[in-house]
This record gives C-alpha cells, sequence and structure tokens, in this order.
DNA sequence: GAGGTTGCTATTTTT
DNA sequence: TAGCAACCTC
C-alpha cells in the first residue's frame, strides 16, 4: 500500500474509456477544430503543451476557456493520458467547471481524470496512499503533556491511511486542551489566535522543527513547543487538519525520493488555476511535482491576488519565470466582459500598484456607460439609494429608461417575430433552441426556470411561456445585480433597507451549511459509527443531548482513556466496569457506547443502508428528540437541516464516503432559482460576472480597510487596490460606485473622507451622479450638468486636493446648498478644551485631539468622536451658511 | 442545567 | 452598538 506502485500506472492507463482512446487514435494527425474558437492568445496558450508556460490572464480574458481546451487538446494529440495529468484548482466548484467544460469539449463527461481536483482533494489521495510515511514526532524531553499523557494511544508511531481530517472546531478544541495543559490561561492566550499561528506556520511548509528562531516569541514563546505537542497529538489520533493534507504531502515528496520521483514520472503535465492565489506550500509541491518533466502550466493574474492575508503569495507568480527558466508568457488580455469605461476605470486604479507584471486590457465591446459615482450622507441614505436604482434599473425608470440593453433587445425581437407570425405551438426544441440561440434572455431565472419545467415535460409549460411573454420586459432582472461589499458587517444596512421596501435578495457568504452546529454534531455521530475511536468526535457529543455527564464524568473518561492508553469510548467501557461512574449519568453513557458499538455494527455488516442507518443512529441517540424539545425559534430550522443532512447520503454508497467528500466540501453554492438581487463580499465575487455591480462604501478606512493598512503597510494597501479592481472588473454593463460621509462605527459616528480610490478613478470614464449642495452631495463631486456650480465643474472635482476637500452641506435643505470648504488637514488647529462647532452635532467641547480625530462633549449630542474636517472653532460657526 | 449578567471585541475565508 | 462567550447564580 505504502509506496507507490508502478502497475498502477498501467491500470490506470486501462481504466481509461474506450471511448477516449479511439478518439485518440482518431484525432491524433487531424486538425483541432477546438482551436478555432480561441483567439491567437488563447490559442498559443492551448497549443504551447510541452516545457513551462505562465499563462497572464487579466480579468474576464477566457482564461478557464484557454485552459480547458489545453487539456482537451493534450489528450486529443495524444500527448498525455487522462491520468498523466494533474490540474489543479482552489475550489470545488473551479474543479467542477473544469471537469464539465473538458467533458464537453471530449464530447462525454471527463471521467477518468483522476487527478483533477483541488489542492486539498488531490493531497488527501496521495495522503491516503502514503499515510504510514508520516511518523509520531520522536518525544522531546520538554515536551507538552510528558507526564502521564504520554501513554495515550502509545500505538500510534505513524498516521494511518485510514485517518480523519478534523475541521476547525474539532481544532480549537485540541488546541485548548493543549494550551491549559501548558498553564497558560486560555483567556490570554486563546486557541484561536493559535490556531492562526499554527495554520501560517503551515502555509510556509514549516514542521515545528523548521519554523525559524524568529518566530520563537509567538503566543507568549509557548508556539513552537504547542504547534509541537499538537502535530504529536493529531498523529495519536490518527487525524490531521487542513493545513497538513499539504504539509505532510510535502515532507513526504522532501523525505522520500522514490515516492517523488513515482509522482514526478507520473504527472507528465501539470495545469494549476489561480497561480497567484498558492501559498508556500503548495508552491513547494508543484515545484517538486514538475522538476522533472517541467510541464507545467500555471494560469494566474497576479492583479487579482487577494488572499495574502491567509498565506498566498503573490512572489510565486511573479517569479515564475525564475523558477521556471526559458518559460513561455502568454498574456490574455482582450476582455469579453465589460464595456470600455469599466476596463479603463479598472486600469486606472489597479496602474496605481507597483511591481506589477503587467497588462493592457482592452475590448471591443461598444462604449456603454460611464463608472458612475455617487456620495451619500451616510450609510443609511446610501442603502436606501442603491435601493432605489436596482428598482429603476430593474424598471427601466428614470436613468435607465432610454438604455438599450442587448439581452432585452435580443427577447424583443423575438417577441415581435413571434407576435407577427402569430405564436403558434410552442415545442420543447423551439423553445430550448430559441433560449440558448438567445443567450441568457430578459430575466435568467425565467428562462432557466422554464427550461427546467419544460425539459421535464410539464404540461404549464405552454401557459408559463405564454405568460412570460405577455410580462414587461425587464431592463435588469434581480439576478443580473449584485452589491460587494469589503466586509459583512456593511450587508446589514442593505438587508434592513431591501426588507423594507420588500426587495428579494440574497446573502452570499453566511454560515456554511456543514459548518452549523447541528450538522457537526451529527456528523460527529456518523464518524462514531465508521471508527468509534474517533476521541474528538465523541468528546463533542457525549453530552449533547444532555446525558448528565458534566465536567467531572468527562475528566473522569478522560484520565482512564489516558492511563489505558486507549480511546475515550474505550476508557468510558473500562471506567462503566470499575464502577467509577454512578447514577443517572452511568445508565446515559451505558446507553450511548452500546449504542456506537451497535451503529458501528451496522456500518460493518452493510445490511442496513447507510441512509436507513443515518436516521437510527440520530434517533437511538436522542439527538432528533433534543432538538424537537428544544423551544428556541431556530430548532425547527435545525431539524429541517438534519433531514437535509440525510437526504444528503443519498449521493453516497456509504457513511465513510459521505464523510470524506463532506470534510473537503464544505459547499456553499446551493444554487437558487429565484431572481433575488445578490450580496456578498468582495472577496466572495472573485471570478463571477454581473451585468450590474453596485460597490458602496469607498471610504477611506473601510475601503481601503484601515486595519489592512495598519497591518501590512503598502503591501496591504496593494491588496486592497487589487481587491478594488477585482470589484470593478466584475461590472459587465454598469458598475456604480458609493460612498458615504458619515458612518456608524461600533455605534459610534464617525466623518469619512472618500477612498483615496475614488482619486484615482480616470475622470474621463467617470459620471459623478451627486448633485451639488444635496445633502451627501457636500464632497467636491457636482454633476457635470450643473451650469450654476462652475467652480466645482468636473476638472476641479478631480483636481486634488479639491477631490479630497469636503464641503459643508446645508441643513435646512438643498436649494441653500452651501459650499464653505473646510480644510481637512486642519487638524493642528484644535487643542483640548476649545470649543467647537459641527454640522452633524452643533456645539460641543473638545475633550481630547487624537490625530484627526477629536474627542468631543457634545452640548446635546453628547460625547461623540468626530474628524477634524468636519468641525469649525464655535467662533466661525457664523461663516457657516443657512 | 437553565437563564441572566458581564465583559470583550470588532476584515477579508477556502479547504 | 451588537453579538458572543464565559461566568455566575439559583
Amino acid at each position: 500500500m505504502s509506496s507507490y506502485n508502478e502497475d498502477d500506472a498501467f491500470e490506470a492507463a486501462a481504466r481509461v474509456p474506450l471511448s477516449q482512446r479511439a478518439m485518440q487514435g482518431a484525432m491524433a494527425d487531424r486538425p483541432a477544430p477546438y482551436l478555432d474558437d480561441l483567439n491567437p492568445e488563447q490559442r498559443r496558450a492551448a497549443e504551447t503543451l510541452d516545457g513551462p508556460v505562465l499563462m497572464l490572464a487579466g480579468a474576464g480574458t477566457g482564461k478557464t476557456k484557454a485552459l480547458t481546451t489545453r487539456i482537451a487538446h493534450l489528450l486529443n494529440t495524444g500527448t498525455a493520458l487522462p491520468n498523466q495529468i494533474l490540474a489543479v484548482t482552489f475550489t470545488n466548484k473551479a474543479a467542477r467547471e473544469m471537469k464539465d467544460r473538458v467533458g464537453r469539449h471530449l464530447g462525454g463527461p471527463a471521467e477518468g481524470m483522476p487527478w483533477m481536483g483541488t489542492f486539498h482533494s488531490i493531497c488527501v489521495k496521495l495522503l491516503r496512499r502514503h499515510a504510514e510515511l508520516i511518523p509520531i514526532r520522536a518525544q522531546a524531553s520538554d515536551d507538552v503533556l510528558d507526564e502521564g499523557d504520554s501513554a495515550a494511544q502509545p500505538a500510534a508511531v505513524h498516521l494511518k491511511n485510514t485517518f480523519t481530517i478534523l475541521d476547525t472546531d474539532d481544532q480549537i478544541r485540541l488546541l485548548k486542551q493543549l494550551i491549559t495543559a501548558e498553564g497558560l490561561d486560555e483567556k490570554r492566550w486563546p486557541a484561536r489566535a493559535l490556531a492562526g499561528v499554527i495554520d501560517n506556520w503551515k502555509n510556509r511548509a514549516w514542521t515545528p522543527e523548521a519554523v525559524p528562531a524568529a518566530e520563537s516569541s509567538a503566543f507568549n514563546d509557548r508556539g513552537v513547543k504547542l504547534y509541537a505537542a499538537y502535530q504529536r497529538r493529531l498523529i495519536e489520533l490518527n487525524a490531521v487538519d487542513f493545513g497538513d493534507l499539504l504539509l505532510h504531502v510535502v515532507s513526504i515528496f522532501q523525505n522520500h525520493e522514490d515516492v517523488l520521483a513515482q509522482y514526478q514520472r507520473w504527472f507528465r503535465y501539470i495545469l494549476v488555476d489561480e497561480y497567484q492565489d498558492t501559498n508556500v506550500a503548495q508552491y513547494l509541491w508543484l515545484r517538486l511535482l514538475a522538476a522533472k518533466h517541467r510541464n507545467i502550466c500555471c494560469v494566474g493574474d497576479d492583479d487579482q491576488s487577494i488572499y495574502g492575508w491567509r498565506g498566498a503569495e503573490v512572489g510565486n507568480i511573479l517569479r515564475f519565470e525564475k523558477d521556471f527558466p526559458g518559460a513561455a508568457v502568454i498574456r490574455l488580455e482582450q476582455n469579453y466582459r465589460s464595456t470600455p469605461h469599466i476596463l479603463a476605470a479598472a486600469s486606472a486604479v489597479i496602474a496605481g500598484n507597483k511591481g506589477r507584471l503587467g497588462k493592457e486590457l482592452w475590448t471591443e465591446a461598444e462604449e456603454g456607460e460611464k463608472v458612475r459615482l455617487m456620495g451619500h450622507w451616510d450609510g443609511e441614505e446610501e442603502a436606501r439609494w442603491v435601493g432605489e436604482e436596482i428598482e429603476d434599473a430593474r424598471a427601466g425608470r428614470g436613468r435607465y429608461r432610454d438604455r438599450d440593453n442587448p439581452r432585452s433587445e435580443t427577447f424583443q425581437q423575438e417577441l415581435d417575430r413571434r407576435a407577427k407570425q402569430g405564436l403558434g405551438r410552442v415545442t420543447r426544441q423551439e423553445f430550448v433552441r430559441w433560449a440558448f440561440e438567445s443567450g441568457t434572455a430578459f430575466s435568467d431565472f425565467k428562462v432557466q426556470k422554464l427550461l427546467k419545467i419544460l425539459l421535464r415535460d410539464d404540461p404549464k409549460a405552454e401557459n408559463m411561456y405564454k405568460a412570460l411573454l405577455a410580462s414587461p420586459v425587464d431592463k435588469y432582472s434581480y439576478n443580473e445585480i449584485v452589491i460587494l461589499v469589503r466586509a459583512s458587517h456593511q450587508m446589514r444596512a442593505f438587508e434592513d433597507r431591501f426588507l423594507t421596501i420588500g426587495l428579494p435578495y440574497r446573502v452570499i457568504g453566511g454560515p456554511r451549511f456543514y459548518e452549523r452546529l447541528e450538522i457537526r454534531d451529527a456528523m460527529a455521530y456518523f464518524r462514531l459509527a465508521v471508527s468509534p475511536d474517533d476521541s474528538l468526535a465523541f468528546e463533542r457529543i457525549v453530552n449533547t443531548p444532555k446525558r448528565g455527564l458534566g465536567n467531572v464524568a468527562q475528566q473522569k473518561i478522560q484520565t482512564t482513556a489516558r492511563a489505558n492508553g486507549v480511546s475515550l469510548v474505550e476508557g468510558a467501557r473500562i471506567l462503566l466496569e470499575s464502577g467509577g461512574i454512578g447514577g443517572k449519568g452511568a445508565k446515559e453513557l451505558r446507553a450511548l457506547i452500546d449504542g456506537i458499538g451497535r451503529w458501528h455494527g451496522a456500518v460493518l455488516d452493510d445490511r442496513t443502508s447507510h441512509i436507513e442507518l443515518a436516521e437510527v443512529i440520530l434517533d437511538e441517540s436522542g439527538y432528533t428528540t433534543h432538538w424537537q424539545n428544544d423551544k428556541s425559534p431556530d430548532a425547527p430550522g435545525r431539524l429541517e437541516n438534519l433531514k437535509e443532512l440525510v437526504k444528503a447520503l443519498e449521493n453516497f454508497d456509504n457513511l465513510q464516503g459521505f464523510l470524506e467528500h463532506v470534510a473537503l466540501i464544505m459547499d456553499n453554492d446551493r444554487e437558487e432559482a429565484e431572481d433575488k438581487v445578490t450580496i456578498m463580499t468582495l472577496h466572495g465575487a472573485k471570478g463571477l460576472e454581473f451585468p450590474a455591480v453596485f460597490l458602496p462604501g469607498w471610504e477611506d478606512g473601510l475601503f481601503p480597510s484601515q486595519r489592512s493598512m495598519d497591518e501590512s503597510g503598502v503591501k496591504g494597501l496593494e491588496e486592497e487596490r487589487r481587491l478594488a479592481y477585482v470589484g470593478i472588473t466584475r461590472a459587465e454593463e454598469i458598475c456604480t460606485i458609493t460612498f458615504a460621509a458619515n458612518r456608524r462605527v461600533y455605534g459610534q459616528w464617525q466623518s469619512q473622507m472618500p477612498s483615496r480610490f475614488v482619486d484615482e478613478l480616470p475622470e474621463d470614464h467617470v459620471e459623478v451622479l451627486t448633485a451639488p449642495g444635496l445633502y451627501g452631495g457636500g464632497y467636491g463631486a457636482a454633476a457635470p450638468s450643473a451650469a450654476v456650480e462652475e467652480r466645482a465643474s468636473k476638472a476641479d472635482v478631480y483636481s486634488s486636493p479639491g477631490w479630497k476637500r469636503m464641503q459643508a452641506r446645508s441643513q435646512s435643505g438643498p436649494s441653500r446648498a452651501a459650499s464653505m470648504v473646510i480644510d481637512a488637514k486642519a487638524v493642528s488647529k484644535f487643542t483640548a478644551g476649545e470649543r467647537i462647532f459641527s454640522q452633524k452635532f452643533g456645539y460641543g467641547t473638545i475633550l481630547g485631539v487624537e490625530n484627526d480625530t477629536l474627542d468631543v462633549e457634545f452640548d446635546k449630542a453628547g460625547a461623540k468622536k468626530v474628524k477634524a474636517g468636519f468641525v469649525v472653532a464655535a467662533e466661525r460657526a457664523d461663516d457657516v451658511p443657512f
């Protein structure tokens, strides 16, 4: 089992479906028509099969197309067998899409490509083959948990191929124990923080021994020691965490030349998606594997590297040509997504970054709308305005009235044509063909829904189709609109607003299905049924539902298990037999342990279906009842989730397979058919595109995030700028950027400066919507049409520092607009004790000054923190027009 | 073991 | 401000 068997190669080759092998033969010496779909650069990327290739693919330039065609080409020319291609992605979604698209090229499902998947899923496969090459670390004399503990599960000398993959909860629980054992105050030194430190180290491929001395002060000087103890505990428990999946495999490659050599020979062609997101461990992993054939093709965009904070190294992509001398560098620069204005805006912003590989996006698309910029008084108004814009956009009202939406047009033409012909019978084929030909018609979701129904031969289909034709044409459907925020707390304002006006929305990003409490509990039961030795799972559910097994009882179980060097379940059994536990707890514990034994038996003998078994487990353990008796409002939802969990089992052959899948999936993207506006973070939007994009909250401190700049300086700022780039380039037709002058931050009202990225937007490609003098129009922004405001003409608007200046607003109404300009830099003018006046809060006394932020006790509004730029000395209050 | 109270903290997140 | 986790009390 352990070492890689050359026979596998033959065996695997033999498993390639016949059709594919036939195709290889057939296609080998024929021209490849699928290449004609590509532009010259894409084509070069798909055809340069040998040697290192770096594909620099800007946003929306069709990199997936190039990548999947490349794979198809590898196969069709007979250059590689499906199992000789290693294709890695970061997300399951990306892997799935790649599989689908390669399959489409080949005219059948891309089975027989066993090495196409995420870094993690591929590593699990590799690690299951070679688990025993990961030894337990020799015990250093000063190790944590030295006394007594060393006996725990002593059988473990190395990892076994049945290892479990821990989720974050388990990880934290384990670390907590270690921290406490080390005698650290868990409050001052929280397990979460340690998990972060360790994760960081693992991202850099540092084993405990390899952590450099410079890091030794981490976590109160105990970081490394705890890390070592943690790794040892994991192997004792026959478990790995996510970081280990890569770290262990890299260690194996580094320490076992023979194993590495086998895989180097094996993976003749390597493809990597989103290369700019790789961390050091992934980088080493790839470099080791590619060392022999050097047929590695990395696809990425340095301008879209936004995961530096979790270990991604932009350096990897910047260094590619050095790592692989003679590499072909191919730039995909033709953009198929956005209008020229949008691209120009994005390019101008990203140009502010240094050390880029450099790309120039261009498009053949028609001009379209300029990027729109709008300032607001506060966050609430911003949300209100965005809500109105969305309704306008959908209904084709106001500004949107005359907008040509090519989608709508296509549909309208179809309507006219049918009207002229007098709507005959709609056949299924006819509709399907029309839907495909017209692309996503006026409202994606309706068409999709209809398609689904038609495909199922529902008799209602024709009526629905008629209803569709009779309904008004949307300029934009909700599904085509997205709001992208920097931080999830910004979502709230929009949710509140949309709820009150009844605008349908969906939030992407919340807690994932498999991370929910009830799902994790249920999974722990399943884990125990599969392997009763899973002590962490046992720990999780001993007393859930309540079995009268409190801290004391649990401690006893732990001690017994350790003393005997057995798992917790076994320890509990011994404890029961010795009568070390009594009363209600004993009875319940007995029932639980018997249950686990029984369930495990059922898993082994395979006579009950795993679905039935899952239900039995949840029933007999009392877990279902536990939630049925719970009166809290979310209990029904949790029961619902449990049902869904059981239902998800249908897609698997057994519990083991299911558990493996879930550990790696953490799936979030359950497609919804309803027409809703999407709200999500900028990070979550990478790789997606929408006809209309709203980018709210462009204020310094929020975006770019203050914390990011404080912690990582210029590097942090540049990553924020890339985030801005990602945001803008999501838009196909309309991109709207907004900011607010005031925002509540942790309950305190704070004045905000517009984001520095706003300054970086190129004036020629931006339309400023903010009306002069309007509430919230206080920034230098002025509508170009407002002739009155000659001084604040567009040129003026953009000439800093004018743009950065703020105009005081009139509180009495728009007609008496004020244009008093206060220099935001006039910080030093103020001192504690001084009387000041603020537009928003009135008169007050300064309590303290911190840079440009004043601590003020207002006469009426109480204590507030305000930016110096928003107040004037009290005696100058008369300068402010009313 | 439930329920109330206090205290603390406060991006981005995939696997 | 608000959401939570941990603590305290009965």
